[in-house]
DNA sequence: TGACATGATTGGAACGTTCCAAATATTGAA
DNA sequence: TTCAATATTTGGAACGTTCCAATCATGTCA
């Protein structure tokens, strides 16, 4: 219909006064006569208005987009789309919007992906990045004065400012937890080792071995892929031992469910037979059967605590890198056979 | 470092061609000599030449800004964050970037990001609303001639393109499966009735009934929020019925699982003592225990058709409404009962 | 050789906003 | 009434790109 959009000119010209003030109004300048001000306004609603933040942004040289971007390596994980949700919850009370892509692991969609966001012209970035990432891959961005913040894993060598979970600290106390029990081999089973993830979790894991008193042995910790797949995998490793553990710190959640599946598969009950505990605590983790006692890391929490950082790098107009690990906590449910006699007196009250 | 932001025309100097020439190998014209092309090209590269898409969107007249919005009701459920994974990947490929919102069922927050898109000028939406959506509230955007499509949730009224999926052939379905195991006593359980969603599955629940050959009961529908805690609470109606029912199709997989939880703390497993089937196929459906019968809506393929419908009408130009219903299946697994005599002779093989 | 088509290139003039310096209106005091 | 101070308003000139019409080389044909 109207083919022409409206401009801050026509609104201008109906209100009977200068672009400039239009302009003025727009941004919420106080040198404005509050009279001229509401008529202004009445005006805009009149004419259907429609603000047009790219000419704007033209003007104020590339400083404030309000656009912020975000790249995670696996959204069809419930652990990074909550994390998307926590970031998104921010920026969005701040006024901003969220560029949210999703690179699925892959190196050469995270190039493209960040290049894209950066010619549109996002104020900051938001970044899990794919395995292997360069840590140089985000010098440019950061040359150019944009704030990179990167979270869950942290990328050495980087000068960026990033948030990861305590996996050491958590990892620790999963171990220390099961020791408690009674447990005297406690595998490690999952991940890949060249992960700077895996290094931290597996320095918890040693930590928690020695605090308990407990010998470290080498083949206790087994490798694989961090999936559901690579715990049953791992599961056969661990079982097929000479000396079989009794329990197992997993990489993630995962990896503990499928080292649950695996443990079925040869007619073992996690929880009873052979204690597993997991790290993330995701969705699922509490729905499953038995509920996975895992590390809790409220991915939310990390996505609102990354965009907090961001934007205050952001209005500071200066990016320091500074680095935050974030408190975890451990959360007994049932496959680590903790509560096995309180769920039984519960449920016959 | 370097403050200022190398332009076109630093390019155009540096080459010793003029702005208008830069332009020109920017769009891949076929009007420029292939040696100054290259030429351009190597300059562009040396000086780190970053595309100002916000100053060519403007002067394209609102026309290509190669946005797209996606907003979503829920993006902690798995379903939707599916969802979006589909749009991104051909939204991404297309050399599209898409701008994602969570709204979290909040209409004042769903307002609040789709008039901030159109401030930062998106090509199209996508969207799937909020509860209570007014069908008018995207007649602007259309007038503006901004192409939307809606999904998952319909919009009567609303002359956009919508796809959703065939709520009624799948609910039939589920149905007809589970007279066919013999059950003549099937509840419908959950969901909220004044949505478009609910009447739709409903209208299946009760063909799929006559066509079995059975009864309609009124007392056998029993609403409730469409979440896990409502489906225990609409299995505790279910039970007190006089004449309980031995089975159940619920509202979505959310419910389904309620469900199971609530004949388990009444001492009924679900799958043998009671058969259950959901709705959506969720992630988390074949993993649960039992594993959750299901019809499977594959939310990522209805992103990636909703994408591909959004960008068809972005090329076009023109946004004529065009509304798909995508087919669903029947995902038989466990929490139905019917593969329980399959299942005990695979493992025993 | 001139006329003409074709191939490459190029200066402005937009696009819709913000910023600056300057102009104008209003007020209070002398 | 006049002056200075203060409160408001206002024309350009940017910002980095694309588009249009126009220019400048070439090569071709009669």
């Amino acid at each position: 219909m109207t083919k022409a959009r409206v401009t801050v000119i026509d609104i201008a010209k109906a209100a009977g006064v200068s672009k400039s003030t239009v302009s003025l109004v727009l941004q919420g300048s106080s040198l404005v006569n509050e009279g001229t001000r509401s008529k202004v306004n009445a005006v805009m609603r009149d004419l259907g208005y429609v603000y047009n933040r790219g000419a704007a942004n033209l003007r104020q040289a590339g400083a404030k987009s309000r656009i912020v971007g975000v790249v995670v390596n696996d959204l069809t994980n419930s652990f990074f789309a909550e994390l998307a949700v926590g970031v998104d919850m921010v920026v969005q009370s701040a006024g901003f919007v969220q560029f949210l892509s999703n690179t699925g692991e892959s190196i050469d969609r995270q190039r493209e992906v960040v290049a894209s966001m950066r010619e549109h012209g996002i104020s900051g970035l938001i970044v899990s990045p794919a395995r292997a990432t360069d840590a140089a891959d985000f010098k440019p961005l950061v040359a150019a004065g944009i704030p990179v913040v990167v979270v869950v894993r942290n990328l050495p060598g980087a000068k960026v400012s990033s948030i990861v979970s305590d996996n050491q600290a958590g990892m620790m106390s999963a171990v220390q937890h099961l020791a408690g029990l009674g447990h005297k081999r406690i595998a490690f089973l999952g991940g890949f080792p060249d992960t700077a993830v895996f290094d931290d979790r597996l320095a918890g894991y040693r930590s928690g071995v020695e605090a308990a008193g407990l010998d470290y042995h080498e083949e206790l910790v087994i490798a694989s892929a961090p999936s559901r797949a690579g715990g049953v995998e791992a599961t056969g490793k661990a079982i097929a031992l000479g000396h079989r553990p009794t329990a197992a710190v997993c990489f993630n959640d995962a990896v503990a469910f499928g080292v649950c599946d695996g443990l079925r598969a040869r007619r073992l009950e996690p929880g009873s037979d052979f204690a597993v505990v997991g790290f993330d605590d995701v969705i699922e983790a509490q729905a499953a059967v038995p509920a996975l006692t895992t590390v809790s890391v409220d991915p939310q929490g990390i996505g609102r605590r990354g965009a907090q950082m961001l934007l205050k790098q952001i209005n500071a107009g200066k990016a320091e890198a500074e680095t935050v690990t974030t408190a975890v906590r451990l959360v007994v449910r049932e496959s680590c056979g903790a509560s096995m006699s309180i769920k039984i007196k519960q449920d016959s009250a």
